[in-house]
DNA sequence: TGTACATCAGTGAACGCGCGTTCACTGATGTAC
DNA sequence: TGTACATCAGTGAACGCGCGTTCACTGATGTAC
């Protein structure tokens, strides 16, 4: 049988869980009642009083798991010796995989963005900063001569690029591959525009 | 004294200004309630039904009302024969005016175009999809020999670019006049990667 | 191993409050003659 | 111009409901001896 311990933290996962789902039916995390939460996690309302001060300190504690997903997503490094036409394709198929996957959660912390409390927004920008930062030392591999501002304005171009597109993504119908086909095909060309900016930029810099 | 048309004219657009400084205090429409807003119109709540079935009309009327906002901010047509440089620098001018004169309101369309009903989302995508073919077809201008697709890749990422700027924009406190000249140069240099990268894929196509 | 006590996740009743919506109304503005 | 009637934006009372939060509680799990 399980530990108290356990037992707790299965009700806490259940209470995120629960924001998820709901957030799945269309709600917005912003107008979610902590009992509509407590009911979808299959507990009494003061229930979630024993893991969480109110909504908020559940939002952030959901950013936080959604900070070690995205730096589990980019943990593998890609092969830079490969095109940089591959390794673009690849990398978005590896992002893309992720978004339908994780739909409730993208959708989440694309909500909670623009309209979260201001605790809930610097979070996200927090985590969205490292995968900026993080993109931005990937371009040192395949733009070794571009200067380190420029390379930190490019990755920000991807970052908002892959954001904007993430809103467009989720609301695809997902009986419609071909819709799928053609939004995935336009992010790559987005990206490979910035690339080609950016390539020109690092010429122009040497020269 | 003023017509019953005038009057209820009135009254309606005192609603929607409610709305305006209620997410100026920083809530979510997602989240205002109608008795909240008609009572910031200082009228009763029933009265709301005069004007509005429910608060998504009224957002979808807020939606409207940017639409005609947005077609007036870029009806001006800038001069083509000036430098590049100038020309963004111009329109970024224009934009980042327009946006902290009308923060509520552009913090209504970001808040809402993730997070609103889906009615809602699709009434921003719409006018944001007029505001981008408006870009391209300006790009046409610029960067004539760039294809049409292109043009409208361009035109995307341009639009990705401010509106993610837009949210950074309204997060600076309105007492930090370096942060805002800082993020300004940021955008610009952004914009100038997007253009380059069109240039360089217009010579590419034509040699 | 067994017993006695402590911990604490989850319960269930209760509270006062603001919510959206209904209804019959009032009285100023508008219209017909 | 004056009168009689119609329209309709805004009123105020009322409703049932779900909300966040409090409180004293229960009983399984954990700990000390």
């Amino acid at each position: 049988m399980p530990s108290r311990a356990e037992k707790k933290a299965r009700t806490r996962n259940a209470l995120m869980d629960a924001v998820l789902s709901i957030v799945g039916y269309g709600a917005n995390f912003a107008s979610i009642s902590l009992r509509e939460v407590a009911k979808h996690a299959g507990v009494v309302p003061t229930s979630f009083y024993r893991h969480f001060g109110d909504m908020e300190e559940l939002g952030l504690a959901m950013v936080d798991e959604l900070g070690l997903n995205l730096r589990r997503l980019m943990r593998g490094s890609f092969d830079s010796e490969r095109p940089l036409d591959e390794i673009i394709g690849r990398s978005l198929d590896v992002y893309h995989q992720y978004v339908l996957e994780n739909a409730n959660v993208v959708q989440f912390m694309n909500q909670s963005r623009t309209g979260g409390t201001q605790a809930l927004q610097d979070a996200i920008r927090n985590e969205l900063g490292f995968v900026r930062s993080r993109i931005a030392s990937d371009l040192s591999l395949v733009l070794p001569d571009l200067k380190a501002a420029d390379r930190d304005v490019a990755a920000g171009l991807i970052v908002s690029t892959l954001l904007e597109d993430t809103t467009t993504l989720l609301a695809i119908p997902p009986d419609k591959p071909a819709l799928l086909q053609e939004h995935k095909e336009r992010t790559k060309r987005e990206i490979e525009l910035i690339m080609a900016g950016a390539q020109y930029w690092q010429h122009s810099d040497t020269v």
